[in-house]
DNA sequence: AAAAAAAGAATGATCGTTCATTCTCATTCG
DNA sequence: CGAATGAGAATGAACGATCATTCTTTTTTT
């Protein structure tokens, strides 16, 4: 009859299930930073997060399981860290994006994270499917946002050209992931004068 | 006395070593490219190979040797693949290299396992040395290029210019090698397009 | 026959995963 | 109010497979 008590029972029950996920994918991200994909075993996963083995498959399939959800937590976070607004100054941006994530947070971005995602991804489907949707997606974005008038200083950009300059945009994105992995002190007046003279250049016809 | 017939019979010997460890290198790479650094075992890479898995222990010292070798073997394919010749056309040479070991071939450059390389840096301090190393060793090849006024159109760079120039260069060049791996049949008229308008532009002054 | 090369079995450890068991704790009944 | 109940949460041992590596034995070469 009382349909009401149930309601925040369900969702007390739910909510505890999304922490308990939670809680494995924090750890989960942690082992797989310090030792990779396949060098992390399900044991050191458990450890990190202070449960049984055995608990981590009530609410994961399996490790492959977990791994796709890491992927498609950075991928989504990594779309949302590229806020392509109206008006932005996106040398400051990419420089910024450049410092963010170094810290090894717990589920924040992670350079390292996202070569391992690509290597990974060159051998397992489901991986190279959540990519290819991440870059369709980014450069769809980009295409949209140098094609708009107002983004690019009132002068609109036809859309071939507005398509090379996304692959650029892209190519120059990827770089920088791979660089901060490498070289995450990188002297930062240099990037920054780097950037400065030719990322306009970009943005305009 | 007769110390003649034991060179041959050293180097004979020296040569048939190589071999062996020439036919271990090519199917370890066959193997990490497949499955990675840690998901390739060395029953896997002996089967390749067609041998049993003790006899590799006799040409290396264990897995992580043949791991390293293989990583520095990449990167002096890659180093010796960036050309710097008096006169080149950067554009084309950018996009041939993109062409270039698209193929699985033996012992050839493989943009997956630099991926997986770049990866594991993060992890194992030698295999992060031998990035490092060659990290410093292209960007001081590239100023130099750079610097060089027969290169640069007989317009010579300045070395604070030259080294702004250099980082953007590497960071396409690593941009472009992830792309390699997420989109290799990635539209080349759309790549030379956007490649012909802004790599000269790093190129001269 | 001596020496080098190769094979392949054996090692202990660890892998991902499963499962029988125990624990926890809110609810129900005496 | 307090004991009994039962279902979900959690454990940790156990599984077969496989891991990197070692070692003994066999084969091949000299």
């Amino acid at each position: 009859m009382n349909a009401l008590p149930e309601v925040p029972t369900v969702n007390k029950a739910e909510a505890r299930v999304e922490a308990q996920r939670e809680r494995i994918l924090v750890a989960a991200q942690k082992c797989f930073v310090e030792r990779g994909f396949h060098g992390a075993s399900m044991a050191n996963i458990a450890d990190t997060a202070g449960m049984s083995a055995g608990l981590i498959y009530r609410y994961f399939a399996g490790k492959n399981e977990i791994i796709l959800a890491i992927v498609e937590h950075q991928l989504a976070m990594l779309l949302g860290d590229i806020q392509l607004k109206r008006k932005v100054d996106m040398t400051a941006e990419l420089i910024a994006s450049f410092d963010r994530c170094g810290d090894a947070q717990t589920r924040g971005m992670n350079p390292a994270l996202l070569l391992e995602m690509s290597a990974e991804a060159t051998r397992d489907p489901s991986i190279a499917a959540s990519l290819d949707g991440f870059d369709k997606a980014l450069r769809a974005a980009l295409v949209r946002w140098l094609t708009d008038a107002a983004a690019s200083g009132g002068c609109a950009m036809p859309e071939p050209i507005a398509r090379q300059r996304a692959l650029l945009m892209q190519l120059l994105f990827e770089g920088l992931k791979v660089r901060q992995t490498r070289e995450p002190d990188l002297d930062r007046g240099l990037l920054e004068d780097a950037l400065r003279e030719f990322v306009p250049q970009l943005l305009t016809t």
